[in-house]
DNA sequence: GAAATGTGACGGATCGGTACGTCACTTGTT
DNA sequence: AACAAGTGACGTACCGATCCGTCACATTTC
């Protein structure tokens, strides 16, 4: 509408120059993460983006292709920001991991959190055709390679128990989230973790004690 | 349709006399479970019931109100569950919180196993005002509390700190099924768990270790 | 003038929800 | 005993609204 930029400048302005295209998917993105898939229809989207449904349909297929699109686009900002994390926290195997961990405690913090866009998603769409879900299945395989991977460096007895478990507890506190906010059971995210990790450290043989 | 019972007595037939409502209920609570609240219409609800709307608004205000009764037949009796689970394991404390572990491990393992019909609600319906939030609320703050309540039967140094671990772990093997199935990081629930509860029963004070 | 976008209308399907008629059975009255 | 009225459960048919998706055509933008 209003065009905010440069007012002596022939160059192109900086703000509201943005195509129908990413309008739609930016508002798609924002809308689909807080109220869900099957919450938002096609005329919503268009309305708050500001544009018109031929202008969808022209940039997508569908809605479950812009549903897909959207959730790609999660998971490789995801991917980015896990790894930006991890190269920060230096070459300790044992700070990696946590700076992991504290990444997703920290987003948890956030006021816009509202779950993980994956999770969520996967219980909206159990149908295994839906084009989203494969997005899903390997964003999360990724990631919990990702996790395996680091647990190896630690030199652990059993790496894949170990990322596993901090797998169960990260999920556990997006999962609590929805119930409990940020004060739940996820301010226990770190805690947790640490216990986990300081437990398979100390572990040379896995502890008999665990096992009837 | 056809009845089943007694042929020779004038007695009602024992079978295939239950009421539309039960009948409603009963289905939607199923359906509601393995493809969630948005995806299942009340058309299909009274079709798959083999009766009519009508008689689900006569027995129901509204859509919402009949998610609303099954969650609180779902919480009802999973707290039920949890505390024969709970009764059934003795004594010890300890044997008694590994108890509860162990029945979510079975239950996920289950082929009919869809997730916790709570904590998918939860992530569906994220407006606060629906009548089954305060239910999911409810029944979340209950068990959360029973978790707590066994911990400190633990005399371990920070029972809220346990409880609340458990429960990430746990809502975390839920949340993974969704991705993973049962063979996925939810595999290693019940020795994350038991990891986590020996550490605790373990600390004296708090392990300054894991504090950097 | 070519590409991107908007306009307005429309399609069939499905959504949650309801007005109204039907039927079997019980109750009250004579 | 007979019959009328009432009761409760149920179904038929329909409502307006919204869903996702499409169309031909006008307008803007570069």
């Amino acid at each position: 509408m209003i065009k905010i930029g440069p007012a002596f400048s022939d160059c192109e302005p900086t703000v509201e120059r943005k195509t129908a295209a990413s309008k739609i998917f930016d508002t798609a993105r924002d809308l689909f993460y807080r109220r869900g898939i099957r919450a938002v229809g096609v005329d919503e989207i268009v309305c708050e983006a500001g544009v018109t449904k031929p202008s969808l349909y022209r940039a997508f297929k569908s809605k479950d292709d812009l549903v897909a699109a959207c959730l790609r686009e999660s998971a490789r900002e995801g991917r980015e920001m896990i790894e930006a994390v991890i190269d920060a926290a230096g070459c300790d195997p044992r700070d990696r991991l946590r700076a992991v961990v504290a990444y997703f405690a920290e987003k948890i913090g956030r006021p816009d959190f509202r779950g993980c866009p994956m999770s969520n998603v996967a219980v909206e769409l159990p149908e295994p055709g839906h084009p989203g879900r494969e997005v899903i299945e390997q964003c999360k395989t990724d990631m919990r390679g990702r996790m395996v991977g680091l647990a190896r460096e630690l030199r652990v007895d059993d790496p894949e128990a170990l990322a596993d478990g901090l797998l169960l507890v990260i999920e556990g506190a997006f999962a609590t989230y929805h119930i409990f906010g940020s004060q739940g059971p996820s301010q226990f995210l770190r805690r947790t973790c640490d216990s986990l990790i300081d437990t398979h450290m100390k572990t040379e043989a896995w502890s008999p004690l665990s096992l009837r």
